[in-house]
DNA sequence: AGCACGCCGACT
DNA sequence: GTCGGCGTGCTC
């Protein structure tokens, strides 16, 4: 008898694969074809990962329906989310839901969405003929346009506003083209290119809104209907065709690392290799030869990247050269355009994906060859369940498709830099900027001395602020970062000492200009503090409604207390510096420089981020302000100068990544100045100058920084010398949470092959009104501590569900 | 994740 | 006296 059970994953994080049974009627579907099951009480979708031969102890129930007869998911990408299953211990549903675009197995069975089309109608056509026909500036007099339009008699259920060409310029036209406002003439002349009409979410970023065309519909000069397209999600990455040269040799570096790169992917086996090239030594370069020379042998190419919206150059170099061929896949897009693009590689129409992390799971077919761009970056570790690193799961997927793996960075992670020293990956290294340009030069400028010389509220030292107007004067531009977003740190009492914190969270709340038009009185001159905020004086906090207090955790937000909860005094006073405040001084000290500003407040609408980088690359800006976004791999050529306000933020973290961090961070965002013929600078401003991680940045030196910091970690026993398992337990109390995290250590204690440290309360003890304690597993098995937590989170199913399991943690807060 | 069951506060 | 809060358990 043929086994007709089959395994099937469903879209609940918890659970495992279930063994379902397939009626005698249907065909046995194969692996990665989806099917509709029971579960409980409820009906959903399931993909299918293969035979289940077991006998089991417990009622199966039948399929109900097959929906795929052929895999949905390709097996390969199957077999993949049960590896991540496995090794990040995440149950295979939440594994999958990863790998699928969103809402394939929750949202309703029809997977299609439509979108709103809006279309010229004859009479729009005719209008916007005679428009262009117009010269431009003309003004347009009723008399001269015998265009009547009358409205809709509104007969339910019929396309409202029908226009009828008048045969002679008749007198009393109740309206003509003339009554058409400028916007709703834009929006004929931009429909009059496309002949089968826009999607309306075209035509708002085009700056036509949907209130025009809801008026033109009434005219009868647009038709709107509801159809299914084929969105472009290229249209949102305005910035685009950056200056490629795709005709220009490479260079000598450039060449050496092709011909070492080309055989590798020829020989269609499993290998890894790190490319260590330095800001701009021209990886992309690189990576558009070496996809093209896949491409070319019928293999498809998968790129990862760190996150398109903030380098859209890499999307559209590869667009660019390769056109429809390329497919991109990333959170910005939308749900349909994520499903859209889904589908077209499904189906083979594309041989090229570029994508954010999940792009690693992209259904694409025999994949030669994956490249994982700014390889260190920390946004490749997804921080919910499944918490996969995109980075591992390409190395693996590459192993599984038998590919060759790139992974570029010009400040590798310590572990890929090991494993390259170890011999377990290739080593190929590009260390010169491209036409010779020199790195840009790094200062470091002690802030003590600005302190002792400028007063404690110093956020400009001396340097930075003359770089800046040398920058101004001469028509070159500059970044600055502070990697923290807000005006203030925190706000605390003068007398009493209290901060103001979050009620959920434990961590000081933030303050903010909020969202009005409202700026910090900056009226002070060189030196002055503008926005010195003391209550009493004016600051913020006088119940201007512009100040706010947020977490930046839980999203909890108060205005700023002009007096002390806690002791009543008049006294409170903010400390730290966030960019909001760096954006206040610097338009005081430079008020007629073009200022703007990045951060996540900053770019919460759609599309602004988008607006502000294509702004600086129009040379639209003077100055960039920002956090951690600005210093990823733009590549502005009149960017001279680079200040880095404070250096410190991350190193005081009690975080064993917290040097590597500010070492790439400050590296990377030195890397953004003198990228163009003129030399670049950089002045980090901090006030442990000494700190090797700032140091080692300063001469950019990389290798010496991987020696220094690998010998702190074989010192410490952390990362990459061992494996480490982060376990969060949390509770209704700190004891509570502490009490179940000391249960399921107990149960861990006993095994071999790890350490368990802890149990010890998290550094974020409470956060969204939890409390949290935490405990490590060390040690060199994986295995072992794989298997151990298995056992004892099924032994303790009770204290599973308050406990987060983090495999390889980024980060440990 | 849902969805049910099951015990403790403020209302018809 | 009930409605409903979410803690706990279960889903092939």
């Amino acid at each position: 008898v043929v086994s007709r059970l089959v395994s099937v994953a469903v879209p609940v994080p918890t659970l495992g694969a279930l063994t379902y049974s397939i009626p005698d009627a249907m065909p046995i579907p194969p692996p990665g074809a989806r099917v509709v099951v029971p579960l409980g009480p409820r009906t959903l979708t399931g993909i299918v990962t293969g035979l289940a031969s077991a006998t089991p102890h417990f009622k199966v129930r039948d399929v109900h329906r097959v929906i795929d007869a052929d895999a949905f998911v390709p097996p390969d990408v199957v077999a993949l989310t049960e590896w991540v299953a496995k090794y990040y211990l995440a149950g295979p549903g939440a594994a999958l839901a990863a790998a699928l675009p969103p809402r394939a197995l929750t949202g309703r069975v029809s997977h299609f969405k439509t979108s709103r089309v809006a279309a010229l109608t004859a009479a729009g056509r005719d209008a916007a003929d005679r428009l262009a026909a117009l010269p431009r500036g003309v003004d347009v007099r009723a008399a001269d346009l015998p265009v009547r339009l009358r409205r809709s008699r509104g007969r339910t259920g019929t396309v409202p506003g029908e226009a009828e060409p008048h045969p002679t310029g008749c007198a009393g036209l109740p309206r003509s083209l003339a009554s058409l406002g400028a916007r709703q003439r834009e929006a004929l002349r931009v429909l009059a290119s496309a002949a089968r009409g826009l999607a309306t979410s075209v035509l708002s970023e085009r700056g036509v809104p949907a209130a025009t065309l809801t008026r033109l519909s009434a005219l009868g000069l647009v038709a709107l209907r509801d159809e299914q397209v084929e969105r472009d999600p290229f249209w949102r990455a305005a910035l685009a065709s950056p200056e490629d040269e795709p005709g220009r040799e490479p260079t000598e570096a450039q060449r050496a690392a092709l011909d070492h790169l080309v055989p590798w992917a020829w020989r269609r086996t499993f290998h890894v290799a790190l490319v260590h090239g330095v800001t701009g030594s021209g990886k992309t370069e690189v990576y558009l030869r070496l996809a093209d020379a896949v491409r070319r042998s019928g293999r498809g190419v998968l790129v990862l990247v760190p996150e398109i919206a903030l380098t859209p150059q890499v999307a559209a170099l590869f667009r660019g050269r390769f056109g429809a061929a390329v497919a991109i896949q990333h959170s910005g897009l939308s749900m349909g355009e994520r499903h859209d693009q889904w589908h077209r590689i499904r189906r083979g129409d594309v041989d090229i994906v570029i994508g954010t992390r999940s792009a690693v799971f992209a259904p694409l077919a025999r994949v030669g060859l994956i490249i994982v761009d700014e390889e260190h970056d920390a946004s490749y570790k997804q921080e919910e369940i499944p918490r996969y690193h995109a980075r591992d799961v390409a190395v693996m997927r590459g192993k599984l498709a038998s590919a060759l793996v790139v992974l570029g960075s010009a400040t590798p992670t310590l572990e890929s830099y090991a494993n390259a020293q170890a011999g377990r990956y290739s080593l190929v290294t590009l260390d010169r900027r491209v036409l010779e340009r020199p790195l840009a030069r790094v200062d470091v400028v002690n802030m003590r001395d600005e302190i002792a010389a400028e007063g404690p509220d110093v956020v400009l030292s001396r340097a930075v602020r003359a770089a800046l107007a040398a920058r101004l004067e001469r028509g070159e531009q500059a970044l600055v970062l502070l990697n923290r977003r807000g005006f203030a740190a925190a706000v605390f009492c003068r007398q009493c000492g209290a901060s103001v914190d979050c009620p959920n969270c434990s961590v000081a709340l933030t303050v903010h200009t909020g969202g009005s038009r409202f700026r910090p009185a900056a009226q002070g001159a060189r030196g002055a503090t503008p926005a010195r905020a003391e209550t009493r004086a004016g600051g913020p906090g006088r119940g201007d409604p512009g100040w706010r207090a947020r977490c930046h955790y839980c999203n909890y937000a108060a205005d700023v207390p002009r007096t002390c909860p806690v002791c009543a005094a008049p006294y409170m006073t903010q400390v730290g510096v966030g960019t909001e405040r760096v954006e206040a001084e610097i338009r005081a000290a430079f008020p007629h420089a073009r200022v703007a500003r990045v951060d996540r407040d900053a770019v919460r609408r759609k599309g602004s981020l988008v607006r502000t980088l294509s702004r600086v690359a129009r040379k639209d800006l003077d100055i960039l302000i920002g956090t951690q976004m600005i210093a990823k791999g733009h590549d502005f050529p009149d960017v001279t100068l680079v200040g880095v306000i404070s250096a410190d933020g991350g190193l005081g973290l009690p975080d064993f990544r917290a040097a590597e961090r500010t070492f790439q961070l400050l590296t990377q965002v030195a890397g953004r100045a003198g990228r163009g013929e003129r030399a670049g600078e950089a002045i980090i401003q901090s006030l442990v100058p000494h700190h090797y991680s700032i140091q080692l940045a300063r001469t950019q030196d990389y290798r010496v920084f991987f020696e220094k910091e690998m010998d702190f970690r074989r010192a410490m026993r952390y990362p990459p010398h061992v494996a480490m398992v982060n376990v969060v337990v949390r509770g209704r109390s700190l004891s509570e949470a502490m009490t179940r995290a000391r249960a399921l250590a107990e149960l861990l204690r006993s095994r071999r092959g790890f350490v368990v440290l802890g149990p010890a309360p998290a550094p974020l003890v409470r956060l969204r009104g939890e409390h949290r304690a935490q405990f490590f597993l060390k040690g060199t098995s994986r295995n072992a501590m794989r298997e151990a937590l298995e056992a004892a989170l099924t032994a303790r199913a009770d204290l599973a569900r308050h406990a987060t399991v983090d495999v390889d943690p980024q980060t440990v807060l």
